[in-house]
RNA sequence: GGCGGCGUAGCCAAGUGGCUAAGGCAGCGGUCUGCAAAACCGUUAUUCACCGGUUCAAAUCCGGUCGCCGCCUCCA
């Protein structure tokens, strides 16, 4: 195919651009830019190295069916992933499975199976959830339960150099020793109500702000092999040493971006800042960008409150990942969301909206062009990237979207674009689609009759049974259907009827 | 008590100093249709929780008030 200005307009908008040449730097509010949660501000994106981005994401817990939130959290990395691709970079995306903590010993206990066993049902069960909702594979998954070995070394390296102690057999890390602390979360230690939500009597810390870095293993967890033994005995890792220890043992001391949801920033990144930062003396991560949390009635979704779902539920309720993909995506990553069924329902009627736009432009025969066409896609392109690149507004990239479907129905009722202009469009919605993962850009999808003949044909073709092609063929001419057949397959088209 | 967030149309939701306050849903009107449905088009906020201030200019900045929500050391 070949585009008549060379493509550069459609292929030029920085979103797609690829890598940044240093020599050609594009203009501050076309550059990524991101909130950065630790310095408070919206901030150009600069990877440490140009090329690479490191990207680290808090996985689940391998003991319960994913829920919306974890949903949210989880495609918003990888709204974050897929934009960093389509800049052009090599993501290094690792995102873990905590795979032994109290919640998983507590949850393979109660239905009686080995941990392994149970952390792997859910590891599965979670993996095929993000399958659902369009979400692309990370580099690498790593489990906490495999890289216990290197969490021993660090707590020993710590103990070495102060920041932490061994008592009764736990190892805890001595916040006061740790200048710095709060700076993420902005909590003053000397001002917060402590033992508000952990009874402290469980532990044996020095001080109460304390955290665990290894602890000791109970009874049951020594009669089920939860335990590695130590200089100080028989101890398994807490939550906080693992996340540190498996984003700098995959992408190094300082990570390009840290992401996950606003209710882990305190405790559990700040401590993991401790971890990771006592132990280097640099940022464990340059930029952290945190999901804001889902809400249901205004209320954060839990058991307790028995507003919980589960990826699941909806499934069962006749929702399809991808209704449940636009829901979570569309409103703004910072912004609270709240889930309802009326929203899910509306999800589904804009994705009716633009699945009607892309299958009458899929089916389209081509006509006479349209000279205002290019400037509209253009202009959506621009709006597009342009939001995404200023901390993924998607809220914008979406009213971009819809903006060019209104103004281009009427043009396509009138059948006013050429093959050019219907090819430019087609590929400008599947590098958004690159992005959003929302748009269904498969080829015009025809009545199962005449889809079922163009099979029949290509079957008796494959058979070289030829007669049989022909009359297949034939049939579907008077169906008003014309093949013609391309290295690629078969390609149809709609007969004109002839003037009466 | 400490830290943080939110409040824009009937609902959802962009906009954070100056062009007509995006976009979606619902509603209403229309095109199409034998009638309908679907689809498409048009229309829907003199005003941004409230009060006061700064400014030539405020939804946007500052002070205060009210309402809602989240976190406060292993629920993740």
């Amino acid at each position: 195919m070949i585009l008549p200005d060379g493509g550069e307009k459609y292929l030029s908008t920085t979103l797609f651009s690829g890598a940044q040449d240093d020599n050609i730097e594009a203009k501050q509010e076309e550059q990524l830019r991101f909130y950065n949660s630790l310095t408070k501000r919206k901030q150009v994106f600069r990877p440490i190295s140009p090329q690479k981005v490191t990207f680290y994401a808090c996985g689940p817990t391998a003991h319960e069916h994913a829920n919306l939130s974890h949903c949210r959290r989880f495609i918003v990395a990888d709204l974050i992933n897929r934009v960093m691709l389509s800049k052009g970079f090599n993501v290094q995306f690792f995102m873990n499975f905590t795979d032994l903590d109290d919640n998983t010993i507590r949850g393979a206990e109660k239905s009686r199976q080995p941990l392994a066993e149970f952390t792997e049902s859910y590891i599965r069960e979670f993996k095929a959830d993000m399958d659902a909702l369009g979400v692309k594979e990370a580099t690498g998954f790593p489990r906490a339960s495999e890289h216990v070995d290197a969490m021993i070394e660090i707590a020993a390296e710590l103990i070495k150099k102060s920041y932490a102690y061994e008592k009764h057999g736990s190892i805890y890390f001595d916040i006061s020793k740790f200048k710095r602390y709060g700076k993420l979360s902005g909590v003053d230690l000397s001002k917060i109500q402590i033992g508000k939500t952990v009874d402290l009597d469980d532990y044996e810390k020095d001080s109460p702000v304390d955290f665990t870095l290894l602890k000791r293993s109970t009874l049951a967890e020594l009669k089920e092999g939860i335990f590695y033994k130590t200089e100080w005995g028989n101890v398994r890792p807490g939550w906080h040493i693992e996340c540190a220890t498996m984003s700098t043992h995959y992408l190094g001391e300082t990570i390009d971006i840290h992401t996950s949801g606003r209710d882990l920033i305190f405790p559990h990144h700040e401590n993991e800042i401790a971890i990771a930062e006592a132990l280097t003396g640099k940022p464990l991560a340059n930029y952290w960008l945190h999901s804001e949390q889902l809400l249901v009635e205004g209320k954060k979704m839990t058991l307790e409150n028995k507003n919980l779902f589960t990826l699941k539920d909806l499934l069962n309720r006749g929702y399809n990942g991808r209704e449940v993909r636009f829901l979570l995506l569309a409103t703004h990553y910072r912004k609270p969301l709240h889930f309802s069924f009326k929203k899910l329902d509306e999800a589904r009627k804009n994705l009716k909206r633009l699945d009607e736009f892309t299958q009458k432009l899929l089916c389209l025969p081509p006509g006479l062009p349209h000279p205002k066409v290019a400037a509209y896609l253009t202009d959506m392109e621009e709006r597009f990237c342009g939001a995404m690149a200023n901390d993924l507004n998607m809220s914008r990239a979406m009213g971009a979207i819809f903006d060019f479907i209104k103004k281009v129905n009427p043009i396509l009722s009138q059948g006013q674009l050429d093959l050019e202009q219907k090819k430019y469009i087609l590929e400008t919605f599947e590098k958004i689609n690159s992005i959003l993962n929302l748009l269904k850009l498969k080829e015009c999808p025809l009545a199962p009759e005449i889809d079922r003949l163009i099979k029949d044909r290509e079957e008796a073709r494959r058979n070289k049974d030829w007669a049989r092609a022909d009359t297949v063929r034939d049939e579907l001419a008077q169906k008003g259907f014309e093949i013609v057949d391309t290295p690629k397959g078969p390609v149809w088209k709609e007969i004109e009827k002839t003037e009466q």
